[in-house]
RNA sequence: GGACCGGUAGCUCAGUUGGAUAGAGCAGCUGCCUUCUAAGCAGCAGGCCAUUGGUUCGAAUCCAAUCCGGUUCACCA
């Protein structure tokens, strides 16, 4: 994935070209002085300057390779010399020694020495550079996010069925969903965000009839279930009795195809579905009451985790849209009508098949509510880029949703994005409703929270907290972990969830994150850093060292996790510096340092580390504790 | 059958605009709390990167074929 628009306005003077690489200004002469200047582009910017200069040899930014050293070589960044040394015919060891020279020379704050192997030109970054991006960087809380860019991006996530609660894939949706739109914020986007709630059809009606036939006028207060489960117990009631009813008639010889499509309880399905489009009262009323019910259950499942929206969307509204649409296109000769009145659009040159876009009883399908949408939402909100975050299941309904749109010369069309994830799958595979193997989020959500409680419990290291800061803090963690579990896989890749392993508290987590933030601040409470005289820092120790490089990346990591859409990086990225962070907290103290100076140093350190995982971890949707 | 996605340690995952001896976490094994929080740290062990061929200085990464798993191709949503 690339950058799709706009300017990355870290990097001054650059631009877009169509492949959506970072271009740089060729005639721009080699000048590091600004500190602002992120490592890796200036180390990139510096070898196509001197190639250039030296070598006469113009190049892309972009055909630089700057990797991180590997550990077992001495040097914090490696330049990939092959590609150049076999163009400019000089032997990779020659030209490494030469470009070596030539950056210690042109900027010896940077570079602190050098050395060539093989094909690499390993860098050593000086101290002097680090420490003062550390000193400029450090207490800056929102370091990493990038200003305004007056540019729009929708996102539309969640997008619940109101005739069952959420589960486990609902809350991957959920928590992509919200992190995106943070990502896009952080970039410097403006965020819509919004959720269509299919809130009617088939499906709505199967709980609507089962609660009419079955409840006896039970309510969720009657009954003191949770709204949105209530109903989704009557869905699953529908299912088993409908079940019946079909094995009833089976056993009468009745064949398969017909006893479910006449079974009694279908039939009544069905008719209230066509009450409901006739607008009858009666059952508009039930639909609202239990519509209701499932609204006020989600409401405390979506404070819970976090997830919020500005614009709502409801398909009871929007299911009619995009009739004219049809006109239109049929007037443009984009779409075309078959002899039963049907109307069809031909993809087979664009690789795919006929698509239908109306039924032939003049009602709209699924595909043309969604082009519908999507001007409404265009109309409402012109954003740049309207995204939807929907099951990699829908790949095929939105490429040919994005190309329909197209081919209408819709101006929504290029915004459109499909940010397609896998499923969240059991051991034995898929969840089903029907088999009872769904994980339930709010099961799963007081599972964690309970799992953090016991934890905290028996470490006792918060004894002292009041029993809303307890809760609190057992929330924290537990919906950290919880996130955290779901964000760290690229979004992209199918993933399985074992309800018997429950969600890890070590390692590679969201506790082990909030855990190392939780000990800075401990150190920090104690003695916040005061003032010194940053020249008379002399060296910088290996984990002090690689620490503040790899905070340097943030920024970076967070524009390419926004470009790729992609929060693992993210996630990732905060492991890593917790990571690096314990080590450093093992190996070195803070409070009894070596010096003064080295103390003051450290707490530097500390300070940009907090705010860096608090930060990063924001992103991510997780708070992180002062204490745990 | 067509299209798309995936296959990396026992398990869950990184790494894929081609770069040095493929990395984490969990599980297993060794050590480390009298010192800023042991939800931690240090270490050991664990791999024909699905298979085969190709492209080249160099392939987990690119190409082709094959095998395995998934999704999708409805007048369902």
């Amino acid at each position: 994935m690339i950058s799709f628009f706009g300017i990355n306005p870290l990097i001054p003077g650059a631009k877009l070209i169509k492949t959506g690489q970072i271009v740089y200004p060729t005639n721009t002469t080699f000048a590091l002085n600004s500190t602002r200047m992120e490592l890796v582009p200036g180390i990139k910017l510096a070898v196509q300057t001197l190639l250039a200069e030296k070598y006469n040899h113009p190049i892309e930014i972009h055909e630089v390779l700057v990797n991180e050293t590997k550990p077992e070589f001495e040097g914090d960044y490696t330049v990939v010399l092959f590609s150049f040394s076999k163009t400019l015919k000089i032997s990779p060891d020659q030209l490494g020694k030469a470009l070596g020279e030539a950056l210690m020379a042109s900027k010896p704050s940077w570079f602190a020495s050098f050395n060539v192997i093989k094909g690499f030109l390993n860098l050593v970054m000086a101290d002097r550079v680090l420490l003062d991006f550390l000193e400029t960087h450090y207490d800056q809380a929102d370091w990493g996010m990038q200003a305004d860019r007056h540019q729009r991006v929708m996102v539309e996530y969640s997008s619940p069925n109101t005739n069952k609660p959420l589960h486990l894939g609902h809350l991957r949706n959920n928590f992509l969903g919200w992190t995106v739109a943070a990502l896009y914020k952080a970039c410097g986007y403006d965020i819509v965000k919004t959720c269509i709630a299919n809130d009617r059809g088939i499906h709505i009606c199967k709980s609507m009839v089962a609660w009419q036939l079955f409840a006896g006028g039970a309510t969720p207060e009657s009954t003191g279930i949770k709204g949105d489960h209530f109903v989704g117990d009557f869905y699953v009631l529908f299912g088993t009795e409908l079940k019946k009813q079909v094995e009833e008639a089976l056993a009468l010889g009745v064949p398969k195809e017909k006893a479910e499509k006449e079974a009694p309880l279908m039939k009544a399905a069905q008719q209230m579905l066509v009450d409901w489009e006739a607008g009858d009262p009666q059952v508009l009323e039930l639909w609202k009451m239990m519509n209701g019910w499932v609204y006020a259950g989600f409401d405390v499942t979506y404070k819970r985790i976090g997830s919020d929206f500005d614009k709502i969307y409801y398909e009871s509204q929007t299911y009619l849209l995009g009739k004219d649409l049809v006109e239109m296109g049929l007037k443009n000769k984009v779409f075309f009508q078959k002899g039963d009145g049907s109307v069809w659009i031909d993809l087979k040159d664009d690789g795919l098949d006929e698509k239908i876009v109306q039924r032939s009883d003049g009602t709209a399908v699924y595909m043309t509510q969604d082009i519908g949408l999507a001007v409404e939402k265009y109309d409402e909100y012109h954003p740049q880029r309207s995204i939807y975050v929907v099951a990699d299941e829908q790949n095929y309904h939105f490429k040919v949703l994005k190309l329909i749109c197209e081919k209408l010369q819709l101006p929504t069309a290029s915004g459109i994005y499909h940010l397609s994830y896998g499923l969240v799958e059991l051991p034995t595979g898929r969840m089903k409703t029907r088999e009872g193997t769904v994980v339930d989020a709010d099961d799963i959500i007081d599972e964690m929270t309970g799992i953090a409680a016991k934890h905290t419990e028996e470490l006792g290291k918060v004894d002292d907290f009041t029993a809303e800061e307890r809760k609190e803090l057992y929330d924290t963690i537990g919906l950290g972990a919880l996130k955290f579990f779901l964000l760290r896989v690229d979004p992209k890749k199918r993933m399985v969830f074992n309800p018997e392993e429950s969600i890890e508290f070590h390692g590679f987590t969201g506790p082990f994150i909030q855990y190392t933030h939780a000990r800075i601040k401990s150190i920090l409470r104690r003695e916040p850093p005061g003032s010194y005289a940053e020249e008379m820092i002399t060296g910088l120790l290996p984990l002090e060292k690689e620490l503040v490089i790899a905070m340097e990346k943030y920024g970076a990591i967070v524009q390419q996790s926004c470009t790729e859409m992609n929060p693992s990086l993210i996630a990732n990225y905060a492991f890593s510096i917790a990571q690096i962070f314990n080590s450093f907290y093992a190996e070195h103290s803070v409070s009894r340092a070596e010096t003064e100076i080295k103390k003051q140093l450290r707490l530097r350190i500390c300070v940009m580390t907090a705010h860096i995982l608090k930060s990063s971890m924001g992103l991510l949707g997780i708070k992180v504790p002062e204490r745990m």
